[in-house]
Parts: C-alpha cells; sequence; structure tokens
DNA sequence: CTACCAAAATGATTTTAACTCATTTAAACT
DNA sequence: AGTTTAAATGAGTTAAAATCATTTTGGTAG
C-alpha cells in the first residue's frame, strides 16, 4: 500500500498517484463522472485497470482525489494572488476576481466538486481550507478597524461564494467570458463602492489594469498546475 | 404507451406515473441517486421493474422527473406566497423567506437537482420558470419606480439565488434550523435597511444599494438575531 | 551475480445493477 | 360473448465497477 512504502520510494508513488489523478482529471473533464470508465482513465494513466483501484479505493475515491487537489491549488493560488500590504477592499477585489476567473476556467472541474460532496459525510476539507482566505481578509479588515467590530463574516462569505458561483453559471449559460463588473458590483452592495459607479456606461472599454491582473492571475495558476503535492489516503 | 392513450383513461396513467415518481423522490431522497436502486423503487411504487422504464426512459430521466416536479410545485408555492399588493421590497422578503424555508426543508432534492442538470444539454426548464419569479418582481418595481431604471436584475438574481443556496448549506452543515435574519440580512445588501428608499426624490438615485460601508454593515449587525461566532473555527 | 522477498502491478473473473424484450394480463369497444 | 390493443411483467442480457490469484519488479543480502 502507498500509505507505507518500505522499498519504493515515495517519489516514484506520488508520481504515479499524481498521473492518475491527471487522467482522471482530464477524463472526468472531458466525459463526466458517469461517462468516465475507470478503464478508460487506466489506459490514460497507462496502468492497467487494477492499479488504479491500489490507489483509490473506488470511483468516487478517485473523484473526491481530483477535487480535492483541485481546491488545494486553487487555495495556494488564491494566496498567491494576494497583496498582503493591499485593503482590506483590495483584498476582496483580489479574491474575487481571482475565484471568479479560476471557475470559469476550470467550470467541469468545479462542477465535480457536487458529484463528490454529498458521498462523503465529512465535507471536503479542501474546501472548507478555501474559503478560509476569504475569512482572513475579513478578520485581518476587522482587527484593522476597515471593517466593523462584529461584521457577520460567515454571512458574507456565503453572498460572496454564493454570488460568484451563481454568476460564473450564468455566464457559462450564456456562453459569455469572464468579465470583471460582477466583482465591481458584488464588492459595492458588499462593503460599498469607492470605485467608480458599476452600470451607467455599458461596459464598453476594459479597463488595462484590470487586463495585467487578469494575465498574471493565468499565469499563477499555469505554474501551480505543475508543481503538485497533493496527497488523497484516508477514505472511510 | 402513455404518450398517446386511446383506450385508457388518462387519470389511471398519472396517478400511476405519479405514484412512481413518489417512491423514487423518497428512496433518491433516502439514499441518493446512486445508492437508490430502480429495482427498490419500482418496489416501492408496488410495480415491476420492467414498468419503471415504461415512464422513464432510464434511472437519469426518473431523475429528471422528481427534480423537475419539485421546482414546478415550488413555483407554484412561491407565486402563492407573495402577496400582489406588496411593495417589492416585501416581495422580496416573501419569496426569500418562502425559498430559504422550502430548500431547507427539501435540502436532499434539492441537491439532487445537481445531478440531474449537468446530464441534459438544455437546462431544467422548471428552474428558469422558478427563477422568473424573482424577475417579475424585479421588473415590476422597476415599472413602479420603487427601483432604478437600470437595476441589473439578471446580476442581483445571482446574488439573491446564490446567496440563499449557500446560507442554506451553511445552516444545515452547523445543524441550525432556518434563520429569517439571513433573508434580511440578504434584502439589506441588496436593496438597502428596512425602511424603503424614496423613489423619485434625488434625481441622480440609480444605484440599488450603494450606502457606505460602516453604514451598511452596521445595519446589518444591528438585525442579526443569531450570532455568527462560530464562522472563524479553521484557524489553521 | 544470484537468490530471495515483499511491494507493486496485472488482467481475467466475479459481482452488481441498469436496462431489454418475449410473454402474459388487463382493459376497451363491439 | 370475442377481438384487439395497451399495459405490465420479470427472467434474461449486458456493461462496467470492483476483486483477487498470479506475475512482475526492484531492492537487499549472501
Amino acid at each position: 500500500m502507498p500509505a507505507t512504502p518500505r522499498h519504493t520510494s515515495r517519489a516514484r508513488v506520488e508520481a504515479k498517484e499524481s498521473s492518475i489523478l491527471d487522467a482522471a482529471e482530464k477524463t472526468f473533464a472531458g466525459v463526466g463522472f458517469d461517462g468516465a470508465k475507470v478503464s478508460d482513465i487506466a489506459r490514460a494513466a497507462s496502468v492497467a485497470e487494477g492499479t488504479v483501484y491500489l490507489y483509490y479505493k473506488n470511483k468516487q475515491d478517485l473523484l473526491a482525489g481530483v477535487v480535492g487537489r483541485f481546491w488545494t491549488q486553487l487555495t495556494l493560488g488564491a494566496e498567491a494572488a494576494i497583496q498582503p500590504e493591499a485593503t482590506t477592499r483590495e483584498q476582496l477585489e483580489q479574491l474575487g476576481r481571482y475565484h471568479l476567473n479560476s471557475i470559469l476556467e476550470q467550470f467541469e472541474v468545479v462542477s465535480l466538486t457536487y458529484r463528490a460532496r454529498p458521498q462523503q459525510e465529512q465535507d471536503l476539507d479542501q474546501v472548507r481550507e478555501y474559503v478560509s482566505v476569504f475569512d482572513r481578509i475579513m478578520q485581518r479588515g476587522v482587527d484593522r478597524d476597515e471593517l466593523p467590530k462584529h461584521t457577520p463574516i460567515g454571512q458574507l462569505r456565503d453572498v460572496f461564494f454564493g454570488t460568484l458561483e451563481f454568476s460564473a453559471r450564468t455566464l457559462k449559460l450564456r456562453e459569455r467570458p469572464y468579465d470583471h463588473s460582477v466583482v465591481t458590483n458584488l464588492l459595492a452592495i458588499m462593503v460599498g463602492s469607492s470605485s467608480p459607479p458599476p452600470s451607467s456606461a455599458k461596459g464598453k472599454d476594459k479597463e488595462p489594469s484590470n487586463r495585467d491582473l487578469m494575465n498574471t492571475l493565468k499565469s499563477i495558476q499555469k505554474q501551480l498546475k505543475v508543481a503538485d503535492k497533493s496527497s488523497s489516503k484516508e477514505s472511510s
């Protein structure tokens, strides 16, 4: 078992585990969870079907591995995208942009989260770690007196992520690309508007500084994809 | 086939179809989509396994039937819960209460929606019909000058339903009951605090909610009934 | 280098559950 | 009554997940 390797080097085992995850992610994203056959995933990873079950208890556990790794990397990317010295409002905007952009780019993997969540009694730890990035920004805002002392962080978290996720679905449904105004408007109702008002002139000119950040975020994400060190074991 | 009944009365066919749906809903809600066997559903509906397939093409189609019926009834309930003569803000509050309460009460069926959606290329029509209830309230608000002329209804719809759905998940996760303050706070940030803003007093008042940061959040916290202390548990 | 051993990998076999279809049963209409 | 056609049945088929006896690999020691 990969849990207690005595003979084989850990690096090799993790490389194989990661290559199975890669194949699974590609297959799941392409044809969906139900459409994906474990035998296809095994072939894509260049292993036998039985080998997959050495690393993952079953197909559901494999999905949990894919989804867990995704959120772990999303957390790393979010932390990289947030400037530590920025104001709370700026940090929220950075997180909002990063989040919306990421879930749009990897929409299929995000959707898989809903297939993984209900089965495990305990929610996905990696998702909780991710949303705690928001909590930390808000808590710092309170500590710095940029936000009222008893700001209901938990409720605003639902506003923040709930709105962004539903907005992403709407954009996907209408086959529209990332739209920065979604984040701007969300921040406006969450913490008031300190930037130019969102609507009036219908967004026909993209802000150039906006593009810079977008490109930055994309390159960050791609870098994170290469270097990965997630481990999924301990499944019930 | 039930599609073209010449001999048999339509009522009987629909009764049987409905009883199969009842059994399927109960089973799906109880053990989940994957955990439910069609043979179990058939037994619960007192029909043979093959009979299920006379009414529904496959298991996925059966799920779509369950989920579709749920949202259709939710639409009817929502329309009944809204007083036609009430102000826009009151109507939004009525819809918000009804929505949050309903999805908390039938959380399992709502979750099944995510299993039904991705498979059909066309989204569930019944869900779209449901959210259009919100759109109509907002449009009437605009027509009556209770809302600014260029209110971004589509974006606020994502705020509304996204927030309520994520809030419902949070409440479920923490095993908390329906909490009216969630709706109150949501409305506060969407259309301002409890007293409806005078519609056409100020000439340039077109943004729905841009209050100052402190004022908005302070009005929220006053209306908070259940403290949100436990939100910052995970300080890793 | 060869022998040895345990971890790792394999893929044929088993199991499970969705789905089918030849047959039977029930209902409608004359 | 008898005829016809719809509706229902459940044993049988099929496909894919999961298993496990066997083989291969790679590290270690004599």
